[in-house]
DNA sequence: AATACGGGGTT
DNA sequence: AACCCAGTATT
């Protein structure tokens, strides 16, 4: 049920109340309300994109310690920005950042929701954030949360981004965009949760149509999800967890980021010849296999074989590269191999 | 409108 | 094992 005109005023009383006295203390959260220094907060907003606030927390203190100003992380080599953001998943956002840092560096911060949305890696929601946040442009930011909570009080179950953006222009409070912005996330991700909702500490229950329905959980319906696909591949470890054969991955699949030699299998191909036309390339001996390890990334499982070897090219240091979870474990099985076994074995 | 893109938390 | 997370870029 859409609240009558009149209500308006009264749900965002309501509401930024709430926020003033509950919201959330967030490191990216200093500065004045609508005022907020743009470095911290695009930064900030740029790493909470699919990324859990907690999450999110650890490495926005990492990244500020390592890249303080724009100018740093402009001037940073784009290794050293990835090796602060391993781990933390969808690597062109690490990319782009340094990109649009660059641009920065040159041109100054955007003035307005435009020049921001213009930068690589700033979509409509992150545009928004920043020009309110930061700008105090009157703006609605449109995320999971808020995506949630005005389903909820709209008593919509099929929400189309559409719908929920014209939603968050209608309330957004014009006296106060970021701070309605932040108001509205902070119910979503502390109150109006997807489970279990805490409907009796909403500040905005009683217009709230989910819960009139009785099933406000039910609201919105979840998303059907693309199914997650089978990946083969085989691995070759030459070196150690120290030093190794390290190569850069190309394109869009952890991008950037170092790995062993990989090679992908072929539908129905036998893991042998994988790994055969992997050691020619690299003109490296076989001496081995070190185990499996299987990887869940969303959408793929990949099961990877990893072997060991000779020969090849030089060998890098690991721990100054950035690389991905699934190369970590892979080299985690170095430390299994027989031999260490044995070491380690205790009476 | 769909799909690709990481990795982990919560239920 | 679902379902989700302060989304964006590219089809």
């Amino acid at each position: 049920m859409t609240p009558s005109p009149t209500d308006l005023p009264a749900l965002r009383a309501a509401l930024l109340a709430w926020f003033d006295r509950s919201g959330r203390a967030l490191p990216w959260r200093v500065g004045p309300e609508g005022g907020r220094d743009p470095y911290r907060v695009w930064v900030s907003e740029v790493l909470l994109q699919q990324t859990q606030v907690a999450r999110g927390r650890v490495y926005f203190e990492r990244f500020m310690e390592a890249f303080p100003t724009v100018e740093a992380l402009a001037s940073a080599p784009i290794d050293a920005v990835l090796k602060a953001w391993e781990g933390c998943g969808y690597y062109a956002r690490a990319r782009n950042l340094h990109r649009a840092a660059g641009i920065i560096a040159q041109e100054g911060f955007p003035a307005h929701y435009a020049g921001w949305r213009a930068l690589p890696g700033v979509g409509p929601y992150t545009a928004a954030a920043v020009a309110s946040l930061s700008g105090g442009e009157a703006r609605a930011v449109n995320d999971g949360n808020v995506r949630r909570v005005l389903a909820r009080l709209g008593g919509e179950r099929q929400p189309t981004e559409r719908w929920v953006q014209a939603r968050a222009d209608e309330l957004l409070d014009p006296a106060r965009p970021g701070a309605w912005n932040e108001a509205v996330m902070d119910l979503g991700a502390t109150v109006c949760t997807p489970k279990n909702p805490k409907c009796p500490e909403c500040p905005v229950s009683a217009s709230c149509a989910a819960l009139a329905s009785g099933d406000p959980a039910a609201f919105p319906a979840p998303k059907v999800r693309a199914e997650v696909r089978e990946v083969r591949a085989v691995a070759l470890l030459l070196g150690d967890t120290q030093a190794a054969v390290l190569e850069r991955r190309e394109g869009t699949l952890l991008g950037g980021l170092m790995g062993l030699p990989t090679q992908l299998l072929a539908p129905d191909e036998l893991p042998a010849a994988a790994l055969e036309r992997l050691a020619a390339r690299l003109g490296a001996r076989v001496t081995g296999e070190l185990g499996t390890v299987t990887h869940t990334m969303t959408h793929r499982r990949v099961t990877l074989s990893v072997y060991g070897g000779e020969g090849g090219p030089p060998r890098t240091p690991v721990a100054a590269e950035a690389l991905s979870r699934l190369d970590h474990k892979a080299l985690a099985l170095w430390e299994r191999r027989e031999g260490s076994l044995f070491a380690e074995r205790k009476s």
